[in-house]
DNA sequence: GATTGTGAAGAATTTCACAGCT
DNA sequence: AGCTGTGAAATTCTTCACAATC
């Protein structure tokens, strides 16, 4: 749970579970590609597989949103796409900074997806001065100096971290000060932040290291005396289209 | 569920919930702070407090690992920091794959947390012949082409997929028919993989669009009548030093 | 006949709270 | 006295299975 405001049955049933906040925007992507190929309609079964999920759990997804769904027949895409957006507040325009421009942050710069659904960079922030004034993704970088003047004039409450870990905690505290309430931290750190702030973060080693405990796993499993030994053999019951991503558990 | 050879108590107690498994990089990283400061022993609260969780949790998640603490003492920095690498595997060494060396891959291939936990960028790759034998991080770029042998010739198992997304199913699939296992996913896509494999994937842009829900839930809040509206307002009961990171993983 | 929407069951995860050890 | 380890309760998430609807 990371939303401030604690504890209460938020308002009427505004209670979107939180993993299926997060399977939305898997959802989007998977009907966009669809709205570019211009398919009309699809059904749970098909949008499931295309979006690695399974169709049970994509109908529960949906019926928090409401009923946008026609029995016998499927979802509309376009309509599905617009409530979807509208739920995760794509609909309006986001301005984010980026704070750190090094490898990362140029990379994030640049990234396309970004400006694509919703998010505009508003602004590239370094703490280097040379960086001042030279240009990334066509966009002038600024000097860390004027952090708090940028986020005002662009009303920006979005913020992403691409510092080295020791600078991050002390980004955040200037963007929070400065009213920036959602972070996207990229720096290898734990933010404290106060309440009504959102953090979330992404850490590769983080994620690397989560594969090679599984990959430990395997290789444990195939020394200790098993029948087919060896990691890929395509058997194991159920699990439909599903196909990936860990969740593993043993039993 | 993902990984395959599936149903069975596996062996002996391995049962580590997944959930705890995705938390022992925060540990370990804290753990790894506290032992360059030289902090002999760690209580579950304080260490806890390091890694932005609370600590039944973190009791709880130790539990699965054995009784590695001593009650009315605390936890052996050392100690712990040796049992949570073991338990990730990260006690040897894993040889990673970059391909696609764009900015983002450039920008992996530089991170330092990457060779200072058990991995190793053993080869970079990239379908650009310009890029061949131009040297990112200090190795040099390979051609695609040479896929395959260098799979084998370093006998990599985990790889880091750094493409577009159109090309991303496709390098996917070679990764995986030369014998890699574990694959970390950047380009928004959803992968499809067989049995045995596992995949995590790092999203910008599905991060950005969570944080965007959650932003837009507070202006909302914010908009109806609450009594002390704005964000940011400091109370809120309980929640202790948890405060933020929702923990991601749909994956 | 096909496919959604959803109660109810089941599984996983988190939190509580305290017995048990040092 | 302090802090861990853990059953049990509470909560959240997933899956099942089928009635309702087109």
């Amino acid at each position: 749970m990371a939303t401030g405001r604690t504890h209460r049955p938020a308002t009427r049933s505004r209670g979107i579970p939180e993993a299926t906040v997060a399977r939305l925007p898997l959802y989007l992507r998977a009907l966009t590609a669809l709205s570019e190929r211009s398919v009309p309609t699809v059904s749970s079964e098909e949008l499931a597989a295309a979006a690695g999920v399974n169709s049970a759990k994509l109908r529960k997804d949906f019926s928090y949103l409401g009923s946008y769904g026609t029995r016998g027949v499927g979802y509309d895409v376009e309509y599905l796409v617009y409530q979807i957006s509208r739920e995760l507040g794509l609909t309006q325009d986001w301005p984010v900074v980026i704070v750190g421009i090094g490898n990362l942050g140029a990379a994030l710069a640049n990234y396309g997806g970004f400006a694509s659904r919703g998010f505009r960079v508003a602004a590239l922030i370094d703490a280097d001065p040379n960086m001042a004034g030279k240009p990334v993704a066509g966009i002038p970088v600024q000097h860390t100096d004027d952090l708090e003047r940028i986020i005002h004039d662009n009303d920006v409450s979005i913020g992403v971290i691409a510092t080295p870990a020791g600078a991050a905690q002390q980004v955040c505290d200037r963007l929070v000060a400065a009213g920036v309430t959602s972070i996207l931290n990229f720096a290898p750190t734990v933010l404290s932040v106060p309440d009504g702030v959102d953090v979330r973060k992404v850490d590769l080693s983080i994620e690397l290291q989560i594969l090679a405990f599984h990959e430990q796993r395997k290789a444990g499993e195939e020394a200790a005396g098993e029948p087919g030994a060896v990691a890929g053999n395509p058997e194991d019951p159920g699990q439909g289209p599903d196909g990936d991503v860990p969740a593993v558990m043993p039993a």
